[in-house]
DNA sequence: TTTAACGTTGCAAACGATTGTAACTTAACC
DNA sequence: GGTTAAGTTACAATCGTTTGCAACGTTAAA
């Protein structure tokens, strides 16, 4: 291994001490202009690259972010993790990624590899599967800035970035009622996923608002598009079929929509089909799919913003701060139209 | 900051020294069986982490993988690193993603970023701008092992790992040409990115094989889903119109899709169509498309190996390697069926 | 009894930066 | 001329590990 350049041999090459170098490259004001810019110079000639390494472990901050994503095959945490290295960059941070498998057990592990790492801050977003919250108090008593985002804990008191789940419902069943559909179904799970309850929660306080009783029949147990394939057809096909169906997200909402053509059922003549999710599936399927727009980039900044934030100036932040990206209705094909 | 518990203080607990210590918590044989038992037990119960960055610092070893990706939003690039997160793991190994956003310059950017890093090794698939490669010999020259996964550069002599595009198109059209089809069109980009050239020129060869004339007025230039819906009409509705299309992505696949039952032409019936992707898109459409599958997670695994054998044996792998990842014609709903 | 060998542990110097403080030079002031 | 202050730069400790080598006690061989 050849060995790279360091301030020491700058400092020997320059007749000049290793701290000198040091503080000349931070531009420290002490430093006399001439020596600074005799040693930048030669540094960028040089190609001097500061051993990062060296320079945590002497200021104890490693200027890296650990991001804890549940499923990175998933395009909303992919995007989630485009918009945090987007302004991660901005900042001047890393960010080192650990997907959780939506297994409890590996994300407890997960947590401990960030740890071990030394990040600076942690960002995490729940597995579906977790229900025990102490890893995440170990890295809170570590000191360790976490902040939680999209799927968070209600477990803990902490930080946390969310969308507006419940409204984004709300909305869209609202608004396929006032373009005439009165039979709207819910196809969503009922894990404790606190999105997952909003959503529902949404879905059915729109019913309520216009008087329209809520029928369990057409609330399904179901959040994948597989499965949504193989349930679908029993409500499309029973006597009393729903006029409109609100999906918890897209690939369900494909699923939805995947059964009904194969029925021959009209799409959105006589089925309305909205989901929820990042806009990609929506744009695939044929009609395109209405659906609530999350921006998970926008997501994935804002939780990203809140964390440095809180790493740079614990002070002002040491309360516990909430912050919401609104959902927007994208409304497209595959819902009837507002009457004029 | 509350500081950490470190080697030193578990040797003044103990009454010993930092490197009995040390070498006790890496199983060395020197330590007598019972002094590292007693050492490991109190790491355990006093959740001792040890300081990576020391110990990267000390042995010059950060065992962390940079990766640059071209565009973490693109489902194909997520699932990559999803192989690679599960192959480093198994390894003990992190990952730390860049993204060059498909820009040159960002690209460079990133590279230096990594180089800063203290990265072990890198893994890289150029961005579609890339055309110079100096940046890539500045990593050559640094000593720092790279493999290039997918997007290979071939300006520059290392390991890659790619699939096999070439086969993959020749074989899509030669199922069409099977299946009956006679005028196949090609849908796909001419950039200067060797996969581009391969599936063109397998596209070419299995007409060739077949005695069929290539026409150039079903060739375009066309690589998105979004070009594909404005230029697809239009070759399309000509008088001698293609009974096929291979696609150079999914993306696009689906955007002919769109066009074509806009237009009322039946598919597969009337035509034909064949993506090449990760098998997302595919899935979603209606009908589902016919597509020659990529494994992204598969390359992504390989692709890591490689990069860990070669850090960890030099001497084995001293030598340029070339990885071949399979690729597979999943037949869907969107081509004919095959005469018995 | 001496010596060699072995099994264990400790000493101290790295790794490459950061930073409080000391030391030096020069100019300015009384 | 002596004192002080400002402006520069150097010294040395430090961050927490790893690791070559020295040193120790014990046992076995000579």
């Amino acid at each position: 291994m050849k060995t790279h350049l360091t301030m020491k041999d700058i400092a020997r090459d320059l007749n000049l001490s290793v701290s000198t170098v040091s503080r000349a490259l931070r531009d420290d004001p002490t430093i006399a202009e001439e020596t600074r810019k005799m040693i930048k110079q030669y540094a960028a000639e040089h190609h001097f690259k500061p051993n990062t390494l060296a320079a945590s472990l002497r200021t104890r901050e490693s200027n890296i972010i650990g991001v804890i994503i549940p499923d990175m095959s998933n395009l909303f945490f992919a995007m989630v993790i485009a918009g945090m290295e987007d302004e991660a960059e901005k900042n001047n941070y890393s960010i080192v990624t650990v997907q959780s498998r939506e297994d409890y057990k590996t994300e407890v592990k997960a947590v401990h590899t960030l740890l071990k790492t030394r990040v600076d801050g942690i960002l995490v977003s729940l597995s579906k599967t977790t229900t025990n919250y102490d890893h995440f108090k170990e890295v809170i008593d570590n000191h360790v800035p976490i902040v939680f985002y999209d799927r968070i804990c209600t477990g803990i008191l902490t930080d946390k970035v969310v969308c507006t789940d419940y409204k984004g419902a709300y909305d869209a069943v609202d608004y396929m009622i006032k373009t005439g559909c009165r039979r709207i179904g819910y196809f969503g799970s009922d894990s404790n996923l606190e999105i997952a309850k909003n959503r529902k929660k949404g879905y059915i306080d729109a019913l309520r608002k216009h008087d329209i009783d809520i029928d369990p029949e057409l609330i399904v147990n179901c959040d994948t598009g597989k499965e949504a394939k193989l349930l679908a057809p029993d409500i499309l096909k029973m006597n009393n079929p729903p006029d409109a169906i609100l999906a918890i997200n897209d690939s369900t909402a494909s699923g939805i929509l995947y059964a009904a053509k194969k029925l021959g059922i009209k799409i959105p003549e006589q089925l309305s089909l909205c989901g929820f999710g990042d806009g990609y599936i929506s744009k695939h399927t044929f009609p395109s799919l209405t659906s609530v727009f999350q921006d998970p980039f926008e997501i994935g900044r804002q939780a990203m913003r809140l964390l440095i934030n809180k790493i740079k100036h614990p002070e002002l932040f040491d309360h516990i701060t909430n912050k919401v990206v609104n959902t927007s209705l994208q409304i497209q094909e595959s819902t009837r139209k507002l009457p004029d």
